[in-house]
DNA sequence: ACTTCGGTTATGGCA
DNA sequence: TGCCATAGCCGAAGT
Protein backbone atom coordinates (compact mmCIF):
# COMPACT_ATOMS: atom_id res chain seq x y z
CA UNK A 1 0.00 0.00 0.00
CA UNK A 2 1.48 3.12 -1.01
CA UNK A 3 0.72 6.76 0.43
CA UNK A 4 0.61 9.77 -0.81
CA UNK A 5 0.12 12.92 0.59
CA UNK A 6 0.09 15.96 -1.80
CA UNK A 7 -1.56 18.91 -3.51
CA UNK A 8 -3.11 17.74 -5.91
CA UNK A 9 -5.74 18.07 -8.85
CA UNK A 10 -8.16 15.46 -10.43
CA UNK A 11 -10.08 14.86 -13.52
CA UNK A 12 -12.31 11.92 -13.46
CA UNK A 13 -14.15 10.45 -16.47
CA UNK A 14 -16.41 7.53 -16.55
CA UNK A 15 -19.44 6.98 -15.27
CA UNK A 16 -19.78 10.27 -14.65
CA UNK A 17 -17.73 13.46 -14.52
CA UNK A 18 -16.03 15.05 -11.99
CA UNK A 19 -13.06 17.86 -11.22
CA UNK A 20 -11.57 18.41 -8.31
CA UNK A 21 -9.62 21.66 -7.79
CA UNK A 22 -5.97 21.59 -6.43
CA UNK A 23 -5.34 20.92 -2.23
CA UNK A 24 -3.82 18.78 0.11
CA UNK A 25 -5.46 15.28 0.19
CA UNK A 26 -3.99 11.51 0.74
CA UNK A 27 -3.81 9.03 -2.51
CA UNK A 28 -3.77 5.47 -1.43
CA UNK A 29 -2.95 3.02 -3.72
CA UNK A 30 -3.20 -0.78 -2.74
CA UNK A 31 -1.09 -3.74 -4.17
CA UNK A 32 -4.36 -5.08 -6.26
CA UNK A 33 -4.21 -0.80 -8.44
CA UNK A 34 -7.15 0.32 -6.35
CA UNK A 35 -6.76 4.28 -6.20
CA UNK A 36 -8.30 6.14 -3.45
CA UNK A 37 -8.08 10.15 -3.06
CA UNK A 38 -9.20 11.73 0.35
CA UNK A 39 -9.56 14.90 1.98
CA UNK A 40 -10.03 14.91 5.81
CA UNK A 41 -13.48 14.76 6.30
CA UNK A 42 -15.80 11.07 6.34
CA UNK A 43 -14.90 8.24 5.02
CA UNK A 44 -15.63 8.10 1.25
CA UNK A 45 -12.95 8.87 -0.86
CA UNK A 46 -13.26 12.20 -3.30
CA UNK A 47 -12.72 10.08 -6.16
CA UNK A 48 -11.26 6.78 -6.57
CA UNK A 49 -10.97 4.09 -9.30
CA UNK A 50 -11.19 0.17 -8.74
CA UNK A 51 -8.33 -2.07 -9.52
CA UNK A 52 -7.95 -3.13 -12.92
CA UNK A 53 -6.22 0.31 -14.48
CA UNK A 54 -3.14 0.98 -15.90
CA UNK A 55 -0.66 3.84 -14.57
CA UNK A 56 1.40 6.25 -17.09
CA UNK A 57 3.32 9.03 -15.47
CA UNK A 58 4.36 12.13 -16.81
CA UNK A 59 6.88 14.35 -15.77
CA UNK A 60 6.40 18.18 -16.39
CA UNK A 61 8.23 21.31 -15.18
CA UNK A 62 6.48 22.14 -12.62
CA UNK A 63 4.20 18.73 -11.50
CA UNK A 64 3.55 15.57 -11.83
CA UNK A 65 0.67 13.65 -14.13
CA UNK A 66 -0.59 10.16 -12.82
CA UNK A 67 -3.26 8.81 -15.31
CA UNK A 68 -5.16 6.05 -14.22
CA UNK A 69 -6.90 4.36 -17.27
CA UNK A 70 -9.18 1.36 -17.46
CA UNK A 71 -11.51 0.32 -20.84
CA UNK A 72 -14.28 2.49 -19.31
CA UNK A 73 -12.78 4.79 -17.40
CA UNK A 74 -10.04 7.86 -16.81
CA UNK A 75 -8.65 9.28 -13.96
CA UNK A 76 -6.13 11.70 -13.69
CA UNK A 77 -4.10 13.39 -10.86
CA UNK A 78 -1.48 16.56 -11.19
CA UNK A 79 0.70 16.35 -8.65
CA UNK A 80 1.81 20.19 -7.61
CA UNK A 81 3.78 19.14 -4.81
CA UNK A 82 4.37 16.27 -2.51
CA UNK A 83 4.36 16.47 0.96
CA UNK A 84 5.09 12.20 2.09
CA UNK A 85 5.28 9.55 0.01
CA UNK A 86 5.35 5.95 1.77
CA UNK A 87 5.12 2.53 1.05
CA UNK A 88 3.92 -0.13 3.32
CA UNK A 89 4.08 -4.34 3.04
CA UNK A 90 0.72 -5.39 4.26
CA UNK A 91 1.06 -9.02 3.40
CA UNK A 92 -2.93 -9.50 1.79
CA UNK A 93 -2.03 -12.86 0.27
CA UNK A 94 -2.38 -13.78 4.40
CA UNK A 95 -4.30 -10.96 5.82
CA UNK A 96 -7.58 -12.41 7.35
CA UNK A 97 -11.26 -11.94 5.58
CA UNK A 98 -14.16 -9.95 7.69
CA UNK A 99 -15.93 -11.80 9.51
CA UNK A 100 -19.75 -10.79 9.50
CA UNK A 101 -22.64 -12.21 11.56
CA UNK A 102 -25.93 -11.48 11.28
CA UNK A 103 -26.14 -11.09 7.34
CA UNK A 104 -29.63 -11.55 5.22
CA UNK A 105 -27.97 -14.96 4.05
CA UNK A 106 -27.56 -16.05 7.41
CA UNK A 107 -31.05 -14.47 8.67
CA UNK A 108 -32.62 -16.69 5.43
CA UNK A 109 -30.72 -19.96 6.52
CA UNK A 110 -32.10 -19.50 9.86
CA UNK A 111 -35.83 -19.29 8.93
CA UNK A 112 -35.37 -21.94 6.82
CA UNK A 113 -34.59 -24.10 10.28
CA UNK A 114 -37.21 -22.54 11.70
CA UNK A 115 -40.23 -21.97 9.61
CA UNK A 116 -42.62 -21.79 12.64
CA UNK A 117 -41.08 -18.36 13.19
CA UNK A 118 -43.39 -16.84 9.64
CA UNK A 119 -46.14 -18.95 10.71
CA UNK A 120 -48.02 -21.45 12.82
CA UNK A 121 -47.94 -24.68 10.66
CA UNK A 122 -45.50 -23.31 8.12
CA UNK A 123 -43.04 -26.17 6.63
CA UNK A 124 -39.46 -25.60 4.70
CA UNK A 125 -39.51 -26.47 1.73
CA UNK A 126 -36.50 -24.74 0.17
CA UNK A 127 -34.01 -21.74 -0.37
CA UNK A 128 -33.76 -19.65 -3.57
CA UNK A 129 -36.48 -21.13 -5.04
CA UNK A 130 -36.45 -20.76 -8.79
CA UNK A 131 -39.55 -19.00 -10.66
CA UNK A 132 -39.83 -17.26 -14.19
CA UNK A 133 -37.73 -14.18 -13.03
CA UNK A 134 -35.11 -15.43 -10.98
CA UNK A 135 -35.14 -16.97 -7.22
CA UNK A 136 -36.94 -16.17 -4.23
CA UNK A 137 -35.56 -16.54 -1.24
CA UNK A 138 -37.87 -18.88 0.91
CA UNK A 139 -40.57 -21.01 0.05
CA UNK A 140 -42.58 -22.31 2.59
CA UNK A 141 -45.92 -24.22 2.49
CA UNK A 142 -48.53 -23.22 5.28
CA UNK A 143 -50.75 -25.65 7.40
CA UNK A 144 -53.09 -25.86 4.35
CA UNK A 145 -50.24 -27.13 1.89
CA UNK A 146 -50.81 -23.75 0.04
CA UNK A 147 -47.19 -22.36 -1.25
CA UNK A 148 -45.86 -19.19 0.08
CA UNK A 149 -43.31 -16.87 -1.14
CA UNK A 150 -40.78 -15.10 1.58
CA UNK A 151 -39.14 -12.17 0.57
CA UNK A 152 -35.96 -12.01 3.54
CA UNK A 153 -34.48 -8.90 4.50
CA UNK A 154 -33.31 -7.26 7.53
CA UNK A 155 -34.56 -4.12 6.58
CA UNK A 156 -37.71 -3.80 4.29
CA UNK A 157 -38.37 -0.58 2.03
CA UNK A 158 -40.74 -0.76 -0.30
CA UNK A 159 -38.78 -1.98 -3.10
CA UNK A 160 -38.94 -5.51 -1.04
CA UNK A 161 -42.77 -4.84 -1.91
CA UNK A 162 -42.02 -5.03 -5.55
CA UNK A 163 -39.51 -7.33 -5.26
CA UNK A 164 -41.95 -10.01 -4.00
CA UNK A 165 -44.82 -9.05 -6.24
CA UNK A 166 -42.09 -9.53 -8.93
CA UNK A 167 -42.16 -13.44 -7.88
CA UNK A 168 -45.54 -13.45 -6.81
CA UNK A 169 -46.86 -12.35 -10.31
CA UNK A 170 -44.55 -15.45 -12.12
CA UNK A 171 -45.18 -18.13 -9.75
CA UNK A 172 -48.97 -17.61 -10.12
CA UNK A 173 -48.45 -19.17 -13.56
CA UNK A 174 -46.70 -21.78 -12.76
CA UNK A 175 -49.09 -25.08 -12.04
CA UNK A 176 -49.79 -25.76 -8.45
CA UNK A 177 -49.01 -22.05 -7.61
CA UNK A 178 -51.96 -20.21 -8.76
CA UNK A 179 -53.20 -19.62 -4.81
CA UNK A 180 -49.82 -18.59 -3.60
CA UNK A 181 -49.27 -16.45 -0.56
CA UNK A 182 -46.43 -13.78 -0.44
CA UNK A 183 -44.66 -12.64 2.74
CA UNK A 184 -42.12 -10.17 3.49
CA UNK A 185 -39.83 -11.05 6.43
CA UNK A 186 -37.56 -8.96 8.15
CA UNK A 187 -36.26 -7.59 11.11
CA UNK A 188 -36.80 -3.98 10.62
CA UNK A 189 -40.10 -3.19 8.42
CA UNK A 190 -41.07 0.78 7.99
CA UNK A 191 -44.43 1.29 8.75
CA UNK A 192 -45.25 2.57 5.11
CA UNK A 193 -43.79 -0.45 3.66
CA UNK A 194 -46.21 -2.66 5.57
CA UNK A 195 -49.15 -0.58 4.93
CA UNK A 196 -47.87 -0.91 0.88
CA UNK A 197 -47.66 -4.38 1.15
CA UNK A 198 -51.29 -5.25 3.00
CA UNK A 199 -52.84 -3.24 -0.60
CA UNK A 200 -50.48 -5.67 -2.65
CA UNK A 201 -52.22 -8.36 -0.18
CA UNK A 202 -48.48 -9.58 0.87
CA UNK A 203 -48.41 -10.45 4.47
CA UNK A 204 -45.30 -8.90 6.71
CA UNK A 205 -43.17 -10.88 9.43
CA UNK A 206 -41.38 -9.09 12.18
CA UNK A 207 -38.54 -11.30 13.26
CA UNK A 208 -37.36 -10.72 16.69
CA UNK A 209 -33.74 -8.42 16.33
CA UNK A 210 -32.19 -11.47 18.58
CA UNK A 211 -32.95 -14.41 16.37
CA UNK A 212 -29.80 -15.99 16.27
CA UNK A 213 -29.98 -16.35 20.01
CA UNK B 1 -5.72 12.98 9.14
CA UNK B 2 -3.94 10.37 10.93
CA UNK B 3 -2.48 7.55 8.99
CA UNK B 4 -1.23 4.53 11.76
CA UNK B 5 0.09 0.94 9.99
CA UNK B 6 -0.69 -1.73 12.54
CA UNK B 7 -0.90 -5.29 13.44
CA UNK B 8 -4.50 -4.86 14.52
CA UNK B 9 -7.94 -7.24 15.14
CA UNK B 10 -11.21 -5.30 15.72
CA UNK B 11 -14.50 -5.97 16.69
CA UNK B 12 -17.69 -4.06 14.95
CA UNK B 13 -20.90 -4.31 16.67
CA UNK B 14 -23.71 -2.36 15.54
CA UNK B 15 -25.72 -2.30 12.62
CA UNK B 16 -23.70 -5.39 12.11
CA UNK B 17 -21.49 -7.71 13.70
CA UNK B 18 -18.11 -8.53 12.66
CA UNK B 19 -14.35 -9.77 13.77
CA UNK B 20 -11.71 -9.30 12.04
CA UNK B 21 -8.20 -11.51 12.88
CA UNK B 22 -5.00 -9.69 13.79
CA UNK B 23 -2.69 -8.89 10.62
CA UNK B 24 -1.07 -5.52 9.33
CA UNK B 25 -3.14 -2.90 8.11
CA UNK B 26 -3.45 0.73 7.93
CA UNK B 27 -5.93 2.81 10.10
CA UNK B 28 -6.98 6.52 9.13
CA UNK B 29 -8.35 8.83 11.66
CA UNK B 30 -10.06 12.12 9.72
CA UNK B 31 -10.30 15.31 11.12
CA UNK B 32 -14.10 15.02 11.80
CA UNK B 33 -13.65 11.79 13.41
CA UNK B 34 -14.23 9.35 10.84
CA UNK B 35 -12.58 6.37 11.10
CA UNK B 36 -11.68 3.28 8.60
CA UNK B 37 -9.82 0.25 8.52
CA UNK B 38 -8.10 -1.26 5.52
CA UNK B 39 -6.32 -4.26 3.82
CA UNK B 40 -4.43 -3.43 0.64
CA UNK B 41 -7.40 -4.72 -1.80
CA UNK B 42 -9.90 -2.61 -2.97
CA UNK B 43 -10.93 1.01 -1.94
CA UNK B 44 -14.00 -0.50 0.43
CA UNK B 45 -12.52 -0.82 4.39
CA UNK B 46 -13.06 -3.71 6.35
CA UNK B 47 -14.13 -2.18 9.51
CA UNK B 48 -14.85 1.76 9.75
CA UNK B 49 -17.49 4.45 11.49
CA UNK B 50 -18.43 7.56 10.61
CA UNK B 51 -18.25 10.49 12.41
CA UNK B 52 -19.86 11.48 15.69
CA UNK B 53 -17.66 8.63 18.19
CA UNK B 54 -15.22 9.01 20.92
CA UNK B 55 -12.40 7.66 21.36
CA UNK B 56 -11.26 5.87 24.51
CA UNK B 57 -7.87 4.17 24.84
CA UNK B 58 -7.03 1.93 27.28
CA UNK B 59 -3.10 0.44 27.65
CA UNK B 60 -2.40 -2.77 28.36
CA UNK B 61 0.78 -5.27 28.59
CA UNK B 62 0.57 -6.73 25.20
CA UNK B 63 -1.55 -4.06 23.46
CA UNK B 64 -3.27 -0.90 23.03
CA UNK B 65 -6.78 -0.93 22.96
CA UNK B 66 -8.87 2.17 20.83
CA UNK B 67 -12.89 2.20 21.81
CA UNK B 68 -14.63 3.86 18.90
CA UNK B 69 -18.59 4.41 20.48
CA UNK B 70 -21.35 6.49 19.60
CA UNK B 71 -25.33 5.91 20.91
CA UNK B 72 -25.92 3.01 18.44
CA UNK B 73 -22.37 0.84 17.23
CA UNK B 74 -19.40 0.33 19.09
CA UNK B 75 -15.99 -0.63 17.27
CA UNK B 76 -12.80 -2.44 19.09
CA UNK B 77 -9.41 -2.01 17.72
CA UNK B 78 -6.87 -4.07 19.20
CA UNK B 79 -3.27 -2.59 18.54
CA UNK B 80 -0.51 -5.34 18.58
CA UNK B 81 2.18 -3.90 17.15
CA UNK B 82 2.44 -0.22 16.04
CA UNK B 83 4.63 -0.23 12.69
CA UNK B 84 3.74 3.48 11.34
CA UNK B 85 2.34 6.17 13.27
CA UNK B 86 1.79 9.62 11.18
CA UNK B 87 -0.47 13.30 11.20
CA UNK B 88 -1.36 15.43 8.27
CA UNK B 89 -2.72 18.91 8.70
CA UNK B 90 -5.00 18.56 5.56
CA UNK B 91 -6.90 21.94 6.08
CA UNK B 92 -10.65 20.92 5.34
CA UNK B 93 -11.75 24.51 6.21
CA UNK B 94 -10.29 25.50 2.66
CA UNK B 95 -10.23 22.09 0.70
CA UNK B 96 -12.73 22.47 -2.55
CA UNK B 97 -15.21 20.48 -3.03
CA UNK B 98 -15.46 17.76 -5.63
CA UNK B 99 -17.88 19.40 -8.72
CA UNK B 100 -19.64 16.57 -10.97
CA UNK B 101 -21.24 16.59 -14.16
CA UNK B 102 -23.70 14.80 -15.98
CA UNK B 103 -25.50 13.77 -12.98
CA UNK B 104 -29.53 12.18 -12.47
CA UNK B 105 -30.42 15.45 -11.77
CA UNK B 106 -28.61 17.79 -14.41
CA UNK B 107 -30.05 15.27 -17.41
CA UNK B 108 -34.12 16.13 -15.44
CA UNK B 109 -32.65 19.72 -15.92
CA UNK B 110 -31.97 19.25 -19.42
CA UNK B 111 -34.72 16.97 -20.27
CA UNK B 112 -37.18 19.97 -19.25
CA UNK B 113 -35.64 21.92 -21.41
CA UNK B 114 -35.66 19.97 -24.50
CA UNK B 115 -39.09 17.74 -23.72
CA UNK B 116 -38.83 16.99 -27.52
CA UNK B 117 -36.42 14.73 -26.52
CA UNK B 118 -38.58 12.49 -25.55
CA UNK B 119 -41.11 12.88 -28.27
CA UNK B 120 -42.58 14.83 -31.11
CA UNK B 121 -44.88 17.31 -29.74
CA UNK B 122 -43.90 16.56 -26.17
CA UNK B 123 -44.34 19.77 -24.05
CA UNK B 124 -42.95 20.06 -20.16
CA UNK B 125 -45.60 20.51 -17.51
CA UNK B 126 -43.43 19.87 -14.46
CA UNK B 127 -40.27 18.53 -12.77
CA UNK B 128 -40.71 16.17 -9.53
CA UNK B 129 -44.59 16.33 -9.68
CA UNK B 130 -46.47 14.97 -6.94
CA UNK B 131 -48.04 11.28 -6.70
CA UNK B 132 -49.88 9.70 -3.84
CA UNK B 133 -47.02 7.27 -3.42
CA UNK B 134 -43.92 10.39 -4.07
CA UNK B 135 -42.84 12.74 -6.65
CA UNK B 136 -42.05 11.32 -10.07
CA UNK B 137 -39.52 12.80 -11.96
CA UNK B 138 -41.32 14.65 -14.70
CA UNK B 139 -44.37 15.69 -16.15
CA UNK B 140 -45.16 16.29 -19.76
CA UNK B 141 -47.87 16.47 -22.03
CA UNK B 142 -47.74 14.15 -25.23
CA UNK B 143 -48.98 15.92 -28.68
CA UNK B 144 -52.67 15.38 -27.23
CA UNK B 145 -52.42 16.82 -24.22
CA UNK B 146 -52.68 13.28 -22.66
CA UNK B 147 -49.95 13.05 -19.45
CA UNK B 148 -46.49 11.73 -19.56
CA UNK B 149 -44.76 10.27 -16.44
CA UNK B 150 -41.35 9.73 -17.21
CA UNK B 151 -38.60 8.08 -14.87
CA UNK B 152 -34.91 9.71 -15.23
CA UNK B 153 -32.04 7.76 -14.86
CA UNK B 154 -28.81 7.87 -16.27
CA UNK B 155 -28.52 3.75 -16.90
CA UNK B 156 -32.40 2.20 -16.40
CA UNK B 157 -32.30 -1.25 -14.82
CA UNK B 158 -35.34 -3.31 -14.01
CA UNK B 159 -36.06 -1.39 -10.80
CA UNK B 160 -36.73 1.38 -12.94
CA UNK B 161 -39.73 -0.53 -14.18
CA UNK B 162 -40.75 -1.12 -11.22
CA UNK B 163 -40.29 2.58 -9.51
CA UNK B 164 -42.45 3.90 -12.82
CA UNK B 165 -44.76 1.66 -12.45
CA UNK B 166 -45.52 2.20 -8.67
CA UNK B 167 -45.99 6.18 -9.88
CA UNK B 168 -48.36 4.85 -12.68
CA UNK B 169 -50.77 2.87 -10.62
CA UNK B 170 -50.66 5.56 -8.37
CA UNK B 171 -51.59 8.33 -10.90
CA UNK B 172 -54.25 6.62 -13.11
CA UNK B 173 -56.57 7.06 -9.53
CA UNK B 174 -56.02 10.71 -10.11
CA UNK B 175 -58.95 12.79 -12.09
CA UNK B 176 -57.29 13.18 -15.74
CA UNK B 177 -54.59 10.86 -15.23
CA UNK B 178 -56.92 7.49 -16.37
CA UNK B 179 -55.04 7.23 -19.94
CA UNK B 180 -51.77 8.50 -18.44
CA UNK B 181 -48.70 7.40 -20.34
CA UNK B 182 -45.31 6.14 -18.48
CA UNK B 183 -41.98 6.42 -19.77
CA UNK B 184 -37.82 5.97 -19.08
CA UNK B 185 -35.62 8.04 -20.35
CA UNK B 186 -32.16 7.40 -20.12
CA UNK B 187 -28.50 7.21 -21.06
CA UNK B 188 -28.16 3.76 -20.72
CA UNK B 189 -30.94 0.72 -20.76
CA UNK B 190 -30.20 -2.35 -20.60
CA UNK B 191 -31.97 -4.86 -23.40
CA UNK B 192 -33.64 -6.63 -20.56
CA UNK B 193 -34.92 -3.64 -18.99
CA UNK B 194 -36.77 -2.60 -22.36
CA UNK B 195 -37.91 -5.95 -23.04
CA UNK B 196 -39.51 -6.04 -19.32
CA UNK B 197 -41.07 -2.23 -19.45
CA UNK B 198 -42.84 -3.33 -23.21
CA UNK B 199 -44.60 -5.85 -21.44
CA UNK B 200 -45.80 -3.63 -18.80
CA UNK B 201 -46.70 -0.89 -21.68
CA UNK B 202 -43.91 1.37 -20.64
CA UNK B 203 -42.26 3.32 -23.22
CA UNK B 204 -38.33 3.86 -23.85
CA UNK B 205 -36.21 6.57 -24.51
CA UNK B 206 -32.91 6.49 -25.17
CA UNK B 207 -31.11 9.92 -24.27
CA UNK B 208 -27.65 10.29 -26.73
CA UNK B 209 -24.49 10.21 -24.35
CA UNK B 210 -23.63 13.01 -25.25
CA UNK B 211 -26.73 15.33 -24.23
CA UNK B 212 -24.92 18.02 -22.42
CA UNK B 213 -23.16 19.47 -25.28
C1' DA C 1 -19.09 -10.46 -20.01
C1' DC C 2 -23.45 -8.95 -18.16
C1' DT C 3 -27.01 -8.90 -14.63
C1' DT C 4 -28.75 -8.99 -10.06
C1' DC C 5 -28.61 -7.99 -5.30
C1' DG C 6 -26.73 -7.24 -0.57
C1' DG C 7 -24.40 -3.60 2.12
C1' DT C 8 -22.59 -1.72 9.09
C1' DT C 9 -24.11 0.63 1.96
C1' DA C 10 -23.25 6.53 2.40
C1' DT C 11 -25.34 10.75 1.48
C1' DG C 12 -28.52 14.40 0.40
C1' DG C 13 -33.25 16.12 0.18
C1' DC C 14 -37.78 16.71 1.72
C1' DA C 15 -41.85 16.00 4.52
C1' DT D 1 -36.18 12.89 12.63
C1' DG D 2 -37.66 9.50 9.45
C1' DC D 3 -38.23 8.16 4.87
C1' DC D 4 -37.00 8.03 0.06
C1' DA D 5 -34.00 7.81 -3.93
C1' DT D 6 -29.37 8.53 -5.90
C1' DA D 7 -24.49 7.03 -6.24
C1' DG D 8 -18.86 7.45 -10.84
C1' DC D 9 -22.52 3.64 -5.54
C1' DC D 10 -18.89 -1.18 -4.47
C1' DG D 11 -18.25 -6.02 -4.63
C1' DA D 12 -19.79 -10.75 -4.99
C1' DA D 13 -22.30 -14.44 -6.99
C1' DG D 14 -24.72 -16.47 -10.57
C1' DT D 15 -25.71 -16.95 -15.67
Amino acid sequence: MRIVVAVCSVIYAGRGDTTLAPAARAIIIKDDGAISIHNDKSNKPLNYMGKGNKLTITNHEEHTLWSFDSSKESLQVTLHEVISDTDFQLDIENSPELIREGTESQLQAWLAEHPEALGRGFTFVQREFQTGVGPVDLLLEDENGKPVLVEVKRTASSSSVYQIKKYLDSAQEMPGFEAVRGMIAAVDIRPRTSALSLRRDIECVVIPANWRA
